[in-house]
DNA sequence: CCCTGATTCGC
DNA sequence: GCGAATCAGG
């Protein structure tokens, strides 16, 4: 007579420790497609945490590399940051083994909502053609014509808006500035560091 | 300090 | 697989 010997796996510890918690959170499928959708429409871990709920930023950036989704590239110097390749040295608890990270394709990360406000507020500053604000996603961006591809002119913005793999990806279509293939709006968009932006909505919060 | 993403490792 | 802790960097 075989005895049957019990193995505790890693799934059976991680299967206890959730199914004793009553708030476990689990990555259903809906969850993973929500922070597909926005990982790839360039929200921050943290913003996406937020729209999720009940994770944190880690746990989105865990998830993130877990799915091998694409890391965020640095654009024009202005955007993500990155890392070093190598830490130079190793920490208390940590071992010196650091992999270089993959260089990876990202699309642009979308401002911030401190980002969004100050933007917002410029345009209603200054703006001396009435112009009408829509909300797409998390950005805040003028009254668009919604333009595909083939509709787009010399004379309309290229700005592009939504994610190219959806069905509702289109572009601002605004008219243009003098040369520039955006619209006045997103051409500040195009050309101002996120940075200054970011820095320029500090300073307004603090009075 | 605020924020960001990247990585490790105990669970 | 999960995510807190911890890192480097803007």
């Amino acid at each position: 007579m075989r005895r049957i010997i019990f193995v505790a796996t890693v799934s059976d510890s991680v299967f206890y420790a959730c199914s004793r918690r009553r708030d476990c959170m689990n990555w259903t499928d809906e969850r993973v497609e929500k922070l597909k959708r926005l990982w790839a429409e360039g929200l921050s871990a943290s913003q996406i945490a937020a729209q999720l709920g009940g994770v944190s930023r880690n746990a989105v950036i865990g998830k993130v590399h877990r799915l091998n989704l694409p890391g965020r590239v640095k654009a024009g110097g202005t955007a993500t940051p990155t890392r070093a390749p190598k830490r130079p040295a190793a920490p208390q608890q940590r071992p010196a083994s650091f992999a270089a990270r993959p260089a990876s394709q990202a699309p642009l990360r979308q401002p911030r909502p401190a980002d969004i406000a100050a933007m917002q507020d410029e345009i209603e500053a200054s703006a001396s053609e009435p112009r009408i604000l829509e909300t797409v996603g998390n950005s805040v961006v003028p009254m668009a014509r919604r333009l595909t591809l083939t509709e787009l002119t010399e004379r309309t913005c290229k700005w592009p808006v939504g994610d190219p793999l959806k069905d509702d990806f289109h572009f601002c279509g605004a008219e243009a500035c003098d040369g520039s293939p955006y619209c006045k709006y997103h051409a500040r968009m195009a050309y101002q560091p996120v940075n200054e932006r970011r820095r320029a909505a500090n300073a307004v919060a603090r009075g």
